[in-house]
DNA sequence: AGTGCGATTGACT
DNA sequence: GTCAATCGCACTA
């Protein structure tokens, strides 16, 4: 397993976000690998209202703003945590969430890390991948991008039809399209309709 | 120091 | 379909 370079990552959030569509999250943990395709992602552009970074450079928010290819996971609602990749140069506070996988490896883990047995309920929606891969507070600013307990890598699978529509949950900016899925794939999130 | 509000989820009618 | 849980953060004073 080689994970993604930095060097090929697109530098505009958007594109990014496009371009990982199809790769792979891959998760070491004691146990074992885990691992998913990406199929879902949402992008937090740069003079995006939406995004945590629009205020500029916070606590929080300080991994937004490092170099790409870096995490940003922070709480939800007091109840979930979130997986984002930073983007753009070093400096400028953007980032791509990342909304769902396909499982592909580690199914049993997840199914224990997720208290499910619902394969599609694994990872559809980004609490749920955040919890099925066990990532919290300590990979916040970790390197994407190097060998670790989360990296970021190729998948070899046929690339299918990427789907562009308006992005879920936000009510600032929220006529953008800036959320990429794959098309009819069924662990894409969202309400019935928002994958076709 | 106090307060309002989410880049969600799961339980319930 | 509706709705409460839950808490760290950013904004106001």
């Amino acid at each position: 397993m080689t994970p993604l370079a930095r060097a090929e990552l697109p530098v505009d959030t958007a594109a990014l976000a496009r371009f990982l569509i199809g790769k792979q999250v891959v998760r070491e943990t004691p146990e074992g690998v885990i691992s998913g395709r990406i199929v879902e992602t949402e992008a937090y552009v740069v003079g995006d209202t939406a995004s945590h970074a629009f205020r500029g450079m916070t606590p929080r928010t300080r991994s937004m703003f490092g170099e790409p290819g870096h995490a940003y996971v922070y709480l939800a609602y007091g109840t979930s945590w979130m997986l984002n990749v930073s983007s753009e140069a070093a400096g400028t506070g953007a980032g791509v969430l990342i909304r769902a996988l396909e499982p592909l490896e580690g199914i049993a883990l997840m199914r224990a890390n997720r208290g499910t047995e619902t394969l599609r309920d694994l990872a559809r929606g980004p609490g749920r991948l955040a919890q099925a891969l066990r990532i919290g507070p300590w990979a916040d600013g970790l390197d994407l991008c190097a060998d670790g307990p989360l990296c970021l890598a190729h998948d070899d699978h046929e690339p299918d039809e990427i789907g562009v529509g308006v992005r879920i949950g936000i009510t600032k900016d929220a006529d953008r399209p800036l959320r990429f899925y794959l098309r009819g794939n069924p662990f894409v999130s969202g309400p019935k309709g928002l994958n076709v």
